[in-house]
DNA sequence: CCGTATCCTGCACGATACTG
DNA sequence: CAGTATCGTGCAGGATACGG
């Protein structure tokens, strides 16, 4: 009597992957680290280096990678105050995953698009 | 004069990024490949396997894993004719990224909750 | 057993305007 | 410059029922 497939281990795989999937998707994440990470640091600048954001939507998704501990955000004193948008070292730890997901994505669209 | 960060590979790295993310991104996408790939091969079997999971979900999701090329779905003649629900070889080649993205994620919870 | 057909809901994201 | 405030919309996903 064949036993009812549990895949006992859904739970334990399915619940990280989303929490790292929940840090990375969505339109606006990527194309921010990315910005950020190469010195666009000014919340102007990064709305600018990316065509079609609103600031509503920018600022909310900063707040996210702040509370993820990829970005920090520092006050810096002045006149005029300035906000600075940087990469926590911590951001490089998604790199080696997003290569990752480059590459199968790219070999993704050769076998989808070919018969 | 500072020039203008353009961040010029951001397109060459966020759409295959987004391609792959495409494909197992959303709900159930996840919990699907891991109930076929533990042997779940009948629509009645995975959608038992899967709480929550409603026939017309289910339906769309395996259509899109069919298109994505990850599952493939067969038609047993006889009497009643089955259907069965296969993972195709291709589908291994997730395993890597799936297992990355879970290590980071097991870890991410960690820093995020540990001030 | 393997789905489709309707109808519905929430929320990510958008447009536009405004402020300290 | 670095955001907030309002209002709006599309679409993934859900509830429920039915069909070959």
């Amino acid at each position: 009597m064949a036993k009812k497939k549990e895949h006992c281990d859904c739970l334990n795989t399915v619940k990280p992957v989303r929490d790292a999937l929940d840090v990375i998707s969505g339109k606006w994440k990527l194309p921010i680290i990315i910005s950020v990470g190469v010195g666009n640091d000014r919340f102007t600048d990064i709305q600018e280096s990316i065509p079609g954001i609103t600031p509503k939507v920018l600022a909310k998704e900063l707040k996210d990678l702040e509370q993820h501990k990829l970005l920090k955000r520092t006050i810096l004193d002045g006149y005029p105050v300035k906000i600075l948008y940087t990469l926590e070292p911590y951001a490089d730890t998604l790199t080696p995953i997003i290569y990752s997901l480059k590459d199968w994505g790219i070999n993704h669209r050769k076998v989808v698009t070919k018969e």
